[in-house]
DNA sequence: ACGATACTTTTTGTATACGAGCGGACGGCA
DNA sequence: TGCCGTCCGCTCGTATACAAAAAGTATCGT
């Protein structure tokens, strides 16, 4: 696409998931198109499109706010891409390469690898591994639609940093699921793996739920 | 939102559903512009929104193009919306009013009256009662973020018209499919309702195949 | 001292003007 | 005659300038 409508798309979108622009954060257009070293028109243009992934909302006379989510919006969001997803692996199951299979061996593997211990950087490598599989199954299923209405949902549990509360044990139950899927893959049997996603998925959820409970307010 | 970039949307929204922009249509923005009597910032925005909901297809340095469908792609958005309002029937069957479900029943009395005879001004007030119907359920569901996703899938159909493909017998038995939807609400039976949407939304794709390579070519 | 109102400031929304990229047409050359 | 390169025109992409709307502020009246 264009350039500078990208850069500033690009830069908005690092500065919101890495928390320099905080939840509910007015964003204005000049000031943000000056971060970016553009505009204000392409700067309009990226927000309207991080608008339609639901990353920052719009009042009307009033520009775009980072958007927010409630504890109850977050189980909404988990539920839908169970379901999602869980359709995704159901579709997959008998659509998917021996190559993409052997792939998601290898980012259980890098996750097992990188699990002893609790280095940011072996968060980061977990986080990248565990991204990679589900993109993969996503692929397999060759829905274009499918991967399009999912991608916003995939990213909002990266924005608000889930991976951060999940404990050692927790990343072995997660790869565990993995491992499972991959064998319901090999099976050929499209249940098994939407289940089993379906499975992985809440737990995630759960798993956010308590420790943030626990954590936060 | 904004007057001008709103008058925008909805004049070209209109043109593509009513079929004044026929499908693979170079939209030029000044040629729309002056169409709607507006400059072509507002426009720009316009055919974004449009983008995000995939009304339109964006190329790099050449502007844009009202979508256009093929068969599978049309197939892939009827599996999509039976998963996603089946979800919605789901929910929407422990959290509906009586005076919803009233509602419903009204939309199915509508769609009865109107079902003797062909006339386009009956279609279209089938057409209207189906989305009334539709939209209760989602409403229901009570999860904003399902609404929106949604929105799009939901539309596509109307713009290529599939309605009016269907036959009388073919009306009876999606409002069938509606009078025992409001059945399983009362029952308050999630699965069923969620079933009898999976069903409704399959059966709504096969007259629309059929019908579709009867007419077609 | 408190509230309302008018004015100023800030920020968004819209129009227009200018620059860049792509495709098609024309002309030159083999 | 057929092919390739260059040039021209069309349309998009970006910047800037201007208008409108809202928030904040100060002043006036009660």
């Amino acid at each position: 696409m264009s350039k500078a409508a990208d850069l500033a798309y690009e830069r908005i979108r690092q500065k919101i998931i890495t928390g320099a622009y905080g939840a509910g954060a007015h964003l204005k257009e000049e000031q943000v198109a000056e971060d970016a070293g553009v505009s204000r028109t392409p700067v309009r243009e990226a927000l309207r499109r991080l608008d339609a992934e639901h990353l920052v909302k719009f009042v009307p006379n009033r520009g775009a706010y980072v958007a927010s989510w409630s504890t109850h919006d977050i189980e909404e969001i988990f539920v839908l891409r169970a379901m999602f997803e869980g359709h995704a692996a159901y579709r997959a199951a008998s659509r998917i390469t021996s190559a993409a299979i052997a792939e998601l061996e290898l980012c259980a593997d890098e996750i097992d690898a990188q699990t002893p211990g609790q280095s940011e950087r072996q968060r980061l490598n977990i986080l990248a591994a565990n991204q990679r599989f589900h993109g993969i199954v996503l692929d397999a299923a060759h829905s274009e639609r499918l991967t399009k209405a999912l991608a916003w949902l995939v990213e909002i549990p990266i924005i608000l940093r889930t991976f951060e509360r999940y404990s050692e044990k927790d990343i072995v139950r997660s790869n565990q699921h993995h491992r499972e899927m991959i064998d319901a893959f090999r099976a050929r049997d499209a249940r098994w793996a939407q289940n089993v996603m379906d499975t992985h998925l809440r737990a995630a959820f759960r798993r956010y739920v308590v420790h943030g409970t626990e954590n936060q307010n």
